[in-house]
DNA sequence: TGTTGTGAAGGCGTTCACAGCC
DNA sequence: GGCTGTGAACGCCTTCACAACA
């Protein structure tokens, strides 16, 4: 009964040609996907791509690639393709990655240290803004130019420094707690690396990373 | 310990009614999120729980549960629903739990740091017997009890030591040669943590955990 | 000619609803 | 009465196929 089907954002005043219907989940995963490759590609000074090229690069199918853009406009040119770095631009627009994102990281382990570290992070606008731990020998220690806080603070400091999204990377046992202590927190959306299922209201936005779970059916597949 | 070569543990008498058609992927991974719910539960000491129970804790539904157990076999009492430890113990066997899989893990930065040091990975069965790098500086030093092997040599030492599944942990950019080395060294299946589209043979499993996806969703979410 | 954008068809997974059993 | 197991209905996503257009 908890995590049930979203409720479609209405948009009010909306961008031109954007969002007409709901977009499904797999849709975005692919732009995501499709960014990847074009931004690559722009590195590589290519100037345009068939929706046949970007396909192949991105492991879709050239209707797919079709179909995925045209959810948000008519990004190409027929006989000719697509303008690499219009189009790069349009998917960072639509993924909302031309502005920051204030993000708190929760547990400072091994995971914690691999993800404040990772540079892609901040190189697609999102910049952790602050870190929490529950031990005692880490709270006061400083990563890089944060110190770390205790959890028992988050709540007020996520408030004060305006913390839009969190990133749980603590033991499952205190993944639903830290959940429900961002949501006070008026956090809006929170990437789970705890292998648990977590509840979370409605208005906030669950995304997970569940190494356990590829894990796993990797071993299913290979059984 | 198993040192049991690539023999396919034959079914002599074989359960009852198992796979029948394909499996779905969305299943495999409900499946996963059962059997981390019915380990805890045992845990707990609880003896029964029914398809909307375990829909609950699961974030499914009751006919899902009930569907997707279906596939492999009968494993509940009508009136009473199913036994926490024996639906544990069979969810086991059909993930390929119940054995041990070698792994090599190639990347030796923070993420490979974190993944070496993972408790539940052993738990699971998932033992890592190589690691690799390319840097100089790595090659050579210990972690854990492991030394780190240049990745020149990965094909010798993952055939001389059985590995089977495959972790990639290191750059995009290096991502897709290491998939191919990992190919001709004879793995089974690869767990890609590199944000980059791989591809291998049909053979080959692959499966990918990316952090950039979710991530990139979650802000497509929020915007 | 080459390629996009898109309605229509098809395939697949989820949900429903109820027969079968405890 | 309660709950499972499952065929059938439903709805969504993918694929097809072609008109539109540079």
């Amino acid at each position: 009964m908890a995590t049930r089907p979203r409720e479609a954002a209405s948009h009010p005043g909306g961008e031109p040609p954007e969002e007409s219907g709901r977009i499904s989940d797999s849709t975005v995963r692919r732009l995501s996907g499709y960014y990847r490759v074009l931004e690559e590609l722009t590195g590589d000074g290519k100037e345009t791509i068939s929706s046949y090229q970007l396909a192949g690069l991105g492991g879709a199918t050239p209707a797919q690639v079709r179909k995925d853009l045209s959810c948000f406009g008519s990004f190409g040119k027929r006989g000719t393709g697509y303008n690499v770095r219009t189009l790069r631009d349009e998917i960072r627009g639509i993924l909302g990655l031309n502005r920051r994102w204030r993000v708190a990281l929760v547990g400072a382990g091994n995971l914690g240290s691999a993800l404040s570290q990772y540079k892609e992070f901040r190189k697609q606008g999102f910049e952790i803004v602050a870190i929490f731990d529950k031990s005692r020998k880490k709270i006061g220690t400083v990563w890089g130019d944060l110190e770390i806080s205790s959890v028992e603070s988050l709540e007020e400091v996520c408030r004060k420094k305006g913390v839009e999204i969190g990133v749980i990377a603590a033991p499952a046992s205190a993944s639903q707690e830290i959940a429900e202590r961002m949501v006070r927190a008026g956090v809006k959306g929170i990437l789970n690396f705890a292998p648990r299922k977590l509840f979370v209201p409605d208005q906030v936005v669950l995304r997970n990373v569940n190494m356990a779970i590829e894990l796993e059916s990797l071993s299913f597949a290979l059984k």
